[in-house]
DNA sequence: AACTATTTATAAGA
DNA sequence: TTCTTATAAATAGTT
């Protein structure tokens, strides 16, 4: 007698490293493919705005963001006050509908960009990258990577604009001190005012 | 006849802002409890290191992060090929199990710092920050902010190390650009030797 | 914050 | 990988 249904359905996976390396790969690619739907979602619902840093286990990159990763992490990483000139006020302006769409276009462009590239093997230099292997099974990870490969350059001429303007100007150092001893001793929230401290 | 289901389950949400304030920032707190837990799992499972920065529509900071958020937008940031004196091989070395439940022990930590402090209202100092509101009902978003501010300080202080470096030795400003004329003339990847270009 | 009915995500398998 | 299917998990609206 064996059961009629045709699979197990989804079974109750333990709270662990999945030790098979196919499995665990496959997971990863899945929960991955989750993890930015659900920012997604958030950024839509919401009107939110998520950058997401991923590395797989082999330290492969990956990122996520909405509306775009390196200006969501230049605003943490400078603390920028200015939301009125940034991101927030564009999202003001323009409104945020459309994110998911984006995103699924985002998606389907990838996979698209996939299916043009299936024939491209081992060895081979792609837009500009060393490739350097067989069985290339995943093709999409090419623009993953090209995005990834921007998004740093972008992100280093931000530092590097820093660096020119406290080269030239000299004082941006001490701001940075000046804020922590604000912080340590006044009190002083470095969250810009006008923000809701206590809401979301 | 009146129909003996006690709710209406999980109704479908169509996907675009929430337009009704107190239901989106409902949905805001959900889905981001949601969305860091994917992220967790994502880490647990797979081994994975993750960081998430969110920014609600007003603008107030989140993040998530493992093993840490700054070590890992620090890799992004700089480009760091050293990943094995970095995070990578603590993991090796020390293995990532117990992601989840580090992660859900500091949700519980959250939960009871937000019961404890139930009392705590307007006007208030609380652990070095001005508190400026009534009806404060989230208190947990407290440790968050705490937990902001704490990231943000140790970022500013790898710019600071960063810009001390070069103003000693000069030349990481010509390594950023050394690195783009190789990227751009030489097809020389960014990415780390040693790293799975196409795998995950 | 807790509760349910339902939607959504996903583990295995093809 | 991509699709399917059955089940696990997340969550919208309610209390």
């Amino acid at each position: 007698m064996n059961t009629n249904k045709k699979t197990k359905g989804r079974l109750k996976l333990e709270m662990k490293k999945v030790e098979h390396k196919v499995k665990r790969e496959v997971t990863f690619s899945k929960r991955k493919k989750g993890l930015f739907n659900k920012a997604s979602e958030l950024c839509e619902l919401c009107g939110a705005e998520v950058a997401i840093i991923l590395f797989s286990p082999h330290l492969k990159p990956f990122t996520f963001g909405y509306p775009d990763a390196n200006e969501i992490l230049q605003r943490f990483l400078t603390g920028s006050d200015d939301h009125l000139t940034g991101l927030a006020s564009r999202n003001v302006l323009h409104g945020i509908n459309g994110v998911r769409e984006q995103y699924n276009e985002s998606l389907k462009r990838l996979e698209e960009e996939e299916k043009k590239s299936k024939d491209i093997k081992s060895g081979t230099s792609i837009g500009g990258f060393w490739w350097d292997d067989q069985e290339i099974e995943n093709l999409n990870e090419l623009d993953e990577l090209e995005q990834y490969v921007e998004s740093l350059e972008k992100l280093r001429k931000t530092v590097q604009a820093k660096i020119d303007e406290i080269d030239s100007s000299g004082n941006l150092a001490n701001d940075f001190i000046n804020d922590q001893n604000l912080l340590d001793q006044n009190n002083f929230s470095l969250i810009p005012h006008g923000c809701d401290l206590y809401g979301v």
